[in-house]
DNA sequence: TATGCAATCGCAAACCTTTGCAATAACTGG
DNA sequence: CCAGTTATTGCAAAGGTTTGCGATTGCATA
């Protein structure tokens, strides 16, 4: 809890005020394990003031990111937030077919990140990393599919 | 011409139909030099077929997309799509402040690919990887103006 | 060339996220 | 503890993208 006081106090330190939305966003989020998307949090937020607007969930979690306090993740086009374990970055891997989010220490990333900014002196933007792809077990799972099914079939509008 | 036409042929193959919305759009993704904004795509696909709707664009950009036919890139949260050069192919950096983009060649994520594979069986979507961050001159730009301001200002709604 | 079926289209509405604005409330100083 | 300043809120609307659906049209077949 001390963490969270701290971080509260903190975000005084800069300017911003400390308002009932955004303690009980904070909550939220601290109180979820991992990840949780938008509308878990504005669905939460509700129950427990009902006046709460969305915007103003959307316009939390914007602050609290940009301090610092959460990690923004793009599951799916959609935003998902979780606190950031200080000490603990990690980045995500998300897949593409069941849209899980796995973590991926920053480790694996500086070799790539020194090399852009040797050859491009260009500074990706590795706080807020993500990248998609398929995970091993949506992987092994097309793989048997694909014994069942010849497909080369057309599009199918949607 | 040629690439075009083998396109639209194994377009057909694949089971997906030749309608005059979906040559129109190749055509001006075609013509344009580099990525283009859908709106900017819409807007001359318009000026040549006025019926044409805007989800249609977006349609065919995805169908596009998925048969390989062109390459989205993510620009500051709107999509952009260009021809995918065949034995050109290349990623994407996009500059967070300009939004300009970059190419980068897929040699540079060749190493970084197969550590996930070989450490999490985690196949990433290269195909399309963007990475974004801040480029040469924005970082530059951002050094010189560091000496004005000395900044720690509050938050100010938007 | 006429016929039928499914893919595609246009339209309208929905979805997620951001933004403008007037009203409200958190903090500061007295 | 009160008043003033200004950050923040709720609301409504906009922005970019996707989707449901009935009408249309491409294409294969006869």
């Amino acid at each position: 809890m001390t963490g969270q006081e701290q971080l509260l106090q903190q975000l005084q330190n800069l300017g911003y005020r400390l308002t009932p939305q955004r303690l009980l966003v904070l909550a939220i989020v601290a109180g979820g394990d991992g990840h949780m998307g938008v509308d878990e949090i504005y669905r939460q937020a509700r129950a427990a003031y009902p006046y709460l607007d969305l915007a103003t969930v959307y316009r939390t979690l914007r602050l609290f990111k940009q301090v610092g306090v959460v990690t923004e993740v793009d599951i799916d086009h959609r935003l998902h937030y979780e606190l950031t374990a200080p000490g603990e970055k990690h980045h995500h891997m998300v897949c593409r077919a069941c849209h899980r989010a796995l973590n991926l220490s920053p480790h694996y990333l500086e070799e790539f990140r020194d090399t852009l900014i040797r050859e491009f002196a260009f500074e990706p933007d590795i706080e807020h990393f993500t990248v998609s792809g398929y995970c091993r077990y949506c992987r092994e799972m097309a793989a048997v599919n694909a014994n069942a099914a010849a497909d080369g079939d057309p599009a199918h509008d949607a």
